[in-house]
DNA sequence: CCGATGAAACACTGG
DNA sequence: GTTTCATCGG
């Protein structure tokens, strides 16, 4: 086996380096997941250093997962004890295995965004404060700024009354936090931190454990991981850093690309080595790229090079569509009609948007196409009604503290535990101490005995009956098997009747409920705590499927580190990307601008920019301007696509005027005829049979049939490019050459 | 105590 | 366009 085959001489010099600090500095497609999985071979195949002494931290699961299986591949050995992981899974690792060090029990769960919130709810809601006017996810990113740059509750600043309202919630927040035996994605890092600052003993003992820290993308490291990350590096100074300033597109989650710049005073001995060989774009895409991320300051500045053989490749496509409608049918014009001409096939192709709202337009077009799609976005399944709620039931067994899990399945499905039952269960919990689960355990077990069944009144035997079940399950955790105590748990609430209603989405939710069991039985081995773990910690990211056959629909952040043949971004408008969030801000606009240059030299081969001269914003329809980031692209890489609201010729304010028109009387008369169903349709048929069209994607055809169905025009038409297809004549921008 | 209904508020990115 | 909240009748 040979380590350093097929690496360019900057690839090995960071493969090879010796002991001590090291940055690679690496552009995109430069190669630099290669340059990390063959260093920490290296490292144990040449330098003789066991895996268990080794610790490498991914951005993602998936990159983990595939970073182990590339490294098992090349050693042809297990790398068994060697931690490889996100900055959050390791520090889940760590804080279990130091229980007594923490003010939780190894048994803790973590909360997720929904669960933070209801709990910052909660504490406004114990301090007498109005959610009007302290927006609770207003007050939960102030704490969760706090905490990713070390400020402790204690230590909250208290400058104006808001920072003073802020410290008492976080406070009591953390109160909360710790009576359900539970932490944040934030507390994960900062109790690991916190563990290793503190106590000397310990930090010595994972600085002795790890003789090699490894950390890809660098640049998106916050002030505690990067804080921990010297904790645990200590005396030696193994640190082994690869990150891309201009990469760097989460400064919203305390992320700090200066952490590269304050690397470099840190460690004086460090060895820099820049990558900027690309071996992924064509010199047009990366040129554009280039052009546009050379607008911003404070970063080393990197020459992006293509390889030799690939040429200038194709220029740019722009493509400026009447409004959002017409953008989305764009999309997936173009996508059938690169795959009618075998230019690509339909898993080559991505489709990027600013905010996740984009998608549902696109994936419209895609199911009104018949065209299959592959949606990234774990949030769409995970935070399904049905999914939260047996998650809940799970994270409840696992840890019967767990206050907002047991607040939200108790009456779930109904079981006459209601707003009065539960109070009363609240306070008998506070007057003892104790927690609400607690409570519910010891009614079950000590039954009419118990100091709790006077105080619960009317209700207390169903409650009771409740901590019977819980009690049950929780008697099962070590002895049955993940998958069966997802069955009994199911069961014995009778949960499937409750979400089969009868009705195509009752059938659905169970649908995805088994879907939830299929993943329950990949971890009957490490059993409940790690399942419920990897459900708390699953990215979007991890949900991108290689080699599927559809095209994927992604945001521009969970596209870092992917690459596509087809690269589609969509929704170029000033207020889209740059998001109108950003527009005040220098340092938030030089944010969004990396996040275009992370979406464009994601492309092999060819980039399609595409915008909307209006959106549907809530609801109602919005004029919108190019975004400013077009214009840095310089003229002579970009083409327009024929068929845009621009190229129809005249002025373009006019045209636009015109489109607007046209495309919101055609909706009205859509919704009209919708609305009076089954009356006569309203709109006038265009075309007919024998007529010669032109589409902007399929070029001309000639009309075969042509029908009103729905209160829509749906026509027939046998195109050059393609042959037969049936198009909506309100979707597919049909023009008519000849009657 | 429960489920249905309609109004009102509301969405940036995500471990 | 979706989700959440308040209200009402059963």
């Amino acid at each position: 086996m040979d380590i350093l085959a097929n690496l360019n001489p900057q690839q090995q010099q960071a493969v090879t380096a010796g002991g001590g600090p090291v940055l690679v500095l690496a552009g995109p497609g430069s190669g630099k997941t290669r340059v990390l999985t063959q260093r920490v071979a290296y490292l144990i195949n040449r330098m003789g250093v066991p895996p268990y002494r080794i610790l490498a931290v991914t951005f993602t699961n998936k990159a983990a997962r595939e970073m182990q299986a590339r490294l098992e591949r090349s050693l042809e050995q297990s790398v068994q004890g060697m931690w490889l992981g996100t900055f959050h899974a390791v520090c889940a690792r760590i804080l279990r295995r130091e229980q007594q060090y923490l003010p939780f029990t190894s048994s803790f769960v973590i909360f997720d965004d929904d669960d933070q919130t209801s709990l910052i709810r909660r504490a406004l809601k114990d301090l007498k404060l109005d959610e009007k006017s302290f927006r609770p996810n207003s007050v939960h990113s102030a704490i969760s700024n706090a905490k990713n740059n070390l400020i402790l509750a204690d230590d909250y600043p208290a400058g104006t009354y808001r920072d003073e309202v802020v410290a008492r919630v976080y406070q009591r927040y953390q109160e909360l936090l710790l009576a359900s035996n539970a932490v944040d994605f934030d507390d994960l890092l900062l109790y690991t931190w916190k563990l290793m600052n503190d106590n000397p003993n310990v930090r010595e003992q994972y600085q002795q454990r790890f003789e090699h820290i490894l950390v890809d993308e660098f640049q998106d490291t916050n002030l505690v991981q990067y804080s921990l990350l010297r904790l645990i590096t200590g005396a030696h100074g193994n640190l082994f850093a690869v990150g891309d300033e201009d990469q760097s597109i989460y400064r919203w989650r305390g992320a700090d690309y200066r952490n590269v710049l304050r690397f470099e005073e840190d460690y004086p001995a460090v060895q820099k080595i820049l990558l900027e060989q690309n071996y992924r774009s064509t010199q047009n895409v990366l040129d554009a790229a280039q052009a546009v991320i050379d607008k911003n300051r404070y970063r080393t500045r990197k020459k992006l090079k293509s390889m030799p053989d690939k040429g200038a490749g194709e220029r740019l496509s722009l493509y400026e569509a009447v409004d959002d409608y017409g953008e989305a049918a764009f999309v997936v014009d173009t996508v059938q009609q690169l795959i009618a001409r075998h230019q690509a096939k339909g898993g080559d192709v991505a489709v990027m948007y600013r905010t996740n709202a984009q998608s549902r337009l696109l994936e419209e077009a895609f199911l009104r196409a018949g065209m299959p799609y592959r949606l990234v976005g774990a949030q769409r399944f995970y935070g399904r009604k049905e999914i939260k709620d047996v998650i809940a039931y799970l994270r409840l067994v696992q840890n019967p503290f767990d206050e907002v899990s047991l607040a939200r399945v108790i009456n779930v499905p109904a079981r006459g535990i209601g707003d009065k039952a539960q109070l009363n269960l609240q306070l008998a919990a506070q007057g003892a101490g104790v927690s609400a689960g607690e409570v519910l355990l010891r009614l079950a077990q000590e039954g009419k005995q118990s100091p709790f069944w006077e105080q619960l009144g009317r209700s207390v035997t169903l409650l009771a009956d409740f901590g019977t079940l819980l009690a049950g399950w929780r008697a099962q955790v070590d002895v049955m098997p993940l998958p069966n105590l997802f069955d009994r748990v199911l069961e014995e609430v009778n949960y499937e009747y409750f979400v089969k209603d009868g009705s195509e989405e009752g059938d659905g939710r169970w649908e995805n409920v088994q879907e939830l069991r299929r993943l329950a039985f990949e971890y009957e081995e490490r059993g409940l705590t790690a399942f419920l773990e990897n459900l708390a910690l699953v990215s979007d990211q991890d949900t991108v499927q290689e080699g599927a056959e559809a095209p994927t629909l992604l945001t521009l952040h969970a596209a870092k580190g992917l690459e596509f043949p087809v690269v589609f971004i969509t929704g170029l408008d000033d207020g889209v990307l740059p998001h109108n969030r950003s527009l005040d801000d220098p340092e938030e606009m030089a944010e969004e601008r990396r996040l275009f240059y992370v979406g464009l030299t994601r492309a092999k081969l060819r980039v399609y920019l595409v915008r909307a001269a209006q959106r549907n914003v809530y609801g109602n329809f919005q004029d919108s301007i190019a975004s400013r980031f077009l214009d840095d692209i310089p003229a002579n890489l970009l083409q327009e696509q024929a068929g845009g609201f621009r190229a129809r010729g005249g002025g373009r304010a006019q045209k636009q005027a015109q489109a607007t028109w046209e495309s919101r009387a055609l909706r009205t008369q859509i919704g009209a005829a919708a609305r009076q169903q089954p009356a006569a349709p309203v709109i006038q048929q265009q075309f007919r049979p024998g007529m010669r069209v032109r589409h902007p994607a399929w070029e001309e055809g000639i009309v075969l049939e042509s029908k009103i169905l729905d209160g829509d025009e749906t026509v027939d038409v046998f195109f050059e490019s393609v042959g037969f297809k049936r198009v909506v004549a309100s979707l597919a921008k049909l023009e008519i050459i000849k009657k």
